[in-house]
DNA sequence: TTTAATCCCTATTAAAAGAGTAGGATTATG
DNA sequence: CATAATCCTACTCTTTTAATAGGGATTAAA
């Protein structure tokens, strides 16, 4: 299950990622998407460091992607928040530790098996970005003023 | 990431898999595997009343598969210690809930995602079953011996 | 140059989850 | 009845998570 925090980083890229011609700010971030204001302020900042997103300060400061958003996957802001995708450290690859009981990390079923279940969900994550999924919501909009 | 308990679950289904002739008991899984002793017991629990184990009480007790090793997958054991295999209620099929904040969960992108992400990753551990990982685990040991 | 609005940094708190333990009740076998 | 197993409830300890607090640094605009 992902962290609050977790959602809380994907809501507000995807806010942002609505509006890449301005600077967006925490402040009308968290009252869009409902997050605690402070909260979100020490989000961003992991955001930040990862290199997902840069800032402005002062009067007109504000957040951008650091990217296009068609270059921003789920699993990169997934791993930024909540570490590894995989089941265990031993499936991971980008956070790869070998277990400490388990003597001979290549040759277990267990760690094959749950390599191939975060392979498949990796790529599932890694494969969608920001823009696929603004995309679809502005889809899903437009349906919705239909009706 | 698959709590502590979830990994023991897991080593103690694949430890009573592979002697299917006879009951096996906490002490000596506990004993095999590494796990405390009490802290298995509780676990174990968990696995009967999901249906997973048969228990014996008495001095000739201990546990047994409820089924054929065929028969259980790691989805199964996975998701009756840890819950749902989604990354969010409202991706699972099992567990499923909506956001409280999101009001049109059908609608929406992020959930979209994270329902493909789950449906992959859950078709691999819906159709690795216990045998499947003792077979491999059988083979992996015979390596070894020959080296 | 003042002001106000932003991001930024470090602590702190409160609640929940996770890991493991303890004691004793129940049950079957010999 | 003695023994050895599962079973049940409750408890402790630690870590993680969620959120808040106070103030400092920066910058655009009035």
């Amino acid at each position: 299950m992902l962290s609050q925090r977790a959602r809380y980083a994907v809501k507000a890229m995807l806010n942002i990622a609505r509006t890449p011609e301005s600077a967006s700010q925490v402040r009308s971030i968290s009252d869009e998407e409902g997050i605690p204001r402070r909260f979100l302020e020490v989000i961003m900042v992991d955001l930040r460091r990862a290199g997902l997103v840069e800032s402005a300060r002062g009067k007109t400061g504000g957040y951008r992607l650091a990217r296009p958003a068609s270059l921003i996957s789920f699993a990169e802001i997934l791993r930024t928040i909540d570490g590894p995708l995989a089941l265990l450290p031993c499936a991971s690859r980008n956070f790869y530790a070998r277990c400490a009981d388990c003597p001979d990390t290549v040759h277990c079923a267990l760690s094959l098996v749950l390599a191939e279940a975060r392979d498949r969900m990796a790529s599932v994550l890694e494969g969608t970005t920001l823009a696929d999924a603004d995309a679809l919501d502005r889809r899903f909009q437009l349906l919705r003023e239909v009706a």
